[in-house]
DNA sequence: ATTGAAATGGAGGGATT
DNA sequence: AATCCCTCCATTTCAAT
């Protein structure tokens, strides 16, 4: 298929004023158009166009409430490495779009290396997180091993 | 030190309205305050209320755009896990104290298992990352040992 | 604790410089 | 792009239940 034009360069035309946003609307994506465009330095006229263009360009993938695990009632979280039995394109895309509806998975890594896939993910309690990978990866036939690590404490970081 | 008064039930009280609004900010965190009542079914000033509460109670963490790697100029991203020289708290909480910091850095995660930190990290090139791992990691008396993962491909989860 | 009504303030559009 | 309109609607407060 030919390219689409929104592919063909869609950052090229980014400059500090839109870094500085996407900067700002990361810290809090609540912020105000108002007090956005003040942070920026642009007129607020501008900035909310400035934006609007970010998130139709796909820069802006979205805004999303960062929510206490415990609060789900899901405590625990854990990074499961995966290593698939074949390295297909097909087995590993089809992977991909399974572990992505799976309950309680946060976010899915397809990674270089040894494994395959790294799952982020919450669970009830120790028991229930066995059940998971039990029950979610191990009867899967494409899954030839996993690793699972509980995530002690979780911090976001600053880029 | 005694139990902190805010540690002892801070979600216990949350009912199915609750757990509703956090499922629909997760999804939406822009969701105006007057649809989100209409879909969790309450009249929009009991909604703000209530989305204050998770707020102040600590529920809700925060808003954040999510924001396409390649928009900021760090088109790779990588998982790099760390292992420390010394498990004392102090250093422990140091290293996470300091790493979270870090340019780059999206989400540190402290885990069980052989590892201690896996870093989720951007930058702009396998140059840039290399030299970050050997700036910021490898130089530090603190780490042991790294290894990094290069991600292919990142999806959001369900939840 | 929840609600409906009333005031405040921002979003969004358009015309002009 | 910026600025100054303007209208519309969401947010927020408050009295009442």
């Amino acid at each position: 298929m030919p390219l689409a034009a929104n592919d063909v360069r869609p950052y090229a035309a980014l400059d500090d004023t839109d870094r500085a946003i996407l900067a700002e609307l990361t810290a809090d994506g609540r912020l105000p158009n108002n007090a956005l465009a003040e942070r920026v330095g642009v007129a607020p006229s501008t900035c909310l166009t400035r934006t609007r263009a970010l998130r139709d360009c796909g820069a802006i993938r979205g805004f999303h409430a960062e929510v206490d695990p415990a609060a789900l009632g899901l405590p625990l979280q854990a990074l499961v490495s995966v290593r698939l039995t074949a390295h297909a394109r097909a087995a590993v895309d089809a992977f991909r779009a399974r572990s992505v509806r799976l309950p309680g998975v946060v976010s899915v890594f397809h990674v270089a290396g040894a494994e395959d896939y790294v799952l982020h993910v919450r669970a009830a309690s120790s028991a229930a997180l066995r059940d998971w990978v039990l029950d979610h990866l191990a009867v899967d036939p494409a899954v030839q091993h996993t690793q699972t690590s509980l995530i002690f404490e979780q911090a976001r970081g600053v880029g």
